[in-house]
DNA sequence: CGCGACTCCTGCCGGC
DNA sequence: TGCCGGCAGGAGTCGC
């Protein structure tokens, strides 16, 4: 489900809500996430109080006074807050009910996210080697061009790769590179300096766009109370095989690069 | 070190 | 209607 722009719209989304709150009890019903939710986490966060909510590339970051909550909603995965009493849904596995009975919800039906804690983010495993946030300006054509030399992969890997930036998953690379008119294929080596350049710029044209949509819902994606983004309807190839390109109308095509679907128009895009 | 394949899991959709 | 295969917004891990 989420990749940066459906991330932050789910920070967006509840951070007002629970900032400066107090978690008065925590709630595991399912522990077997990507890893297990730590045991001492009820003991650690029962009556502290949520700082800030801030996110690093896809990962939520909970500022607890005495450590960081660091969540990924992995492919499935949701955040919302609701009244305490409100109806569980299937999937609810990680439940923080907070002061002023609102209780906020992380649901994940494969379970492909994490709830973990940590003292010392900068140096935590999954955080130490992420790349530059995309919409920053130390990712720019000069850093893509130095960091795609002497490269094997495909361009649509590259951009992917979160050691090289963070937050670009498999619908906004397909969008990015057709923005930018190159084919998701092209050898990250041949890439000129201007077409850094230019996909770059497109990458931060299009997740700012999504943000500003509220996102991408294909599925079941939805942020703070439950409220889906609209960018679906202003995507240009990604799932939209054999449909009609908007630009000059030829059909649009999917392939697969390292195991996930990709579209692109073989006109546009060279 | 870089790279590609594999893996975790549930749900949904299309074809027969 | 029911069953089955394929696919799904991520990314760590392993083997080469």
């Amino acid at each position: 489900m989420p990749e940066l722009p459906e991330v932050e719209i789910t920070r967006l989304g509840i951070a007002a809500a629970v900032e400066g709150r107090r978690i008065e009890r925590l709630e595991v019903r399912e522990s077997r996430l990507r890893w297990p939710i730590p045991r001492g986490l009820k003991k650690r966060l029962e009556g502290q109080y949520i700082l800030s909510l801030k996110r690093r590339g896809k990962y939520l970051l909970f500022d607890c006074g005495t450590g960081i909550l660091l969540m990924h909603l992995g492919m499935s995965g949701s955040l919302c807050y609701r009244p305490r009493e409100s109806p569980l849904k299937k999937h609810d596995h990680f439940i923080m009910h907070l002061q002023g009975d609102i209780s906020l919800r992380f649901c994940d039906p494969r379970r492909f996210g994490c709830v973990l804690w940590t003292v010392d983010p900068e140096q935590h495993k999954l955080l130490k080697d992420l790349g530059p946030e995309p919409l920053a300006d130390e990712f720019n054509g000069q850093y893509l061009y130095q960091q795609s030399r002497k490269r094997k992969v495909v361009i649509k890997n590259l951009i992917m790769n979160s050691k090289i930036v963070v937050g670009v998953g498999n619908i906004y690379a397909s969008e990015s590179l057709f923005e930018s008119g190159i084919r998701p294929t092209r050898s990250s080596a041949k890439l000129t300096r201007l077409q850094s350049e230019t996909l770059v710029q497109a990458i931060k044209t299009v997740l700012r766009r999504s943000i500003k949509a509220g996102g991408t819902t294909l599925r079941d994606f939805s942020a703070g109370q439950g409220q889906p983004g609209y960018f679906q309807q202003q995507l240009k190839v990604y799932d939209r095989e054999g449909l009609a390109c908007v630009v000059c109308g030829g059909s649009i095509k999917r392939k697969l690069i390292g195991q996930r679907s990709s579209y692109y128009c073989g006109q546009c895009q060279k």
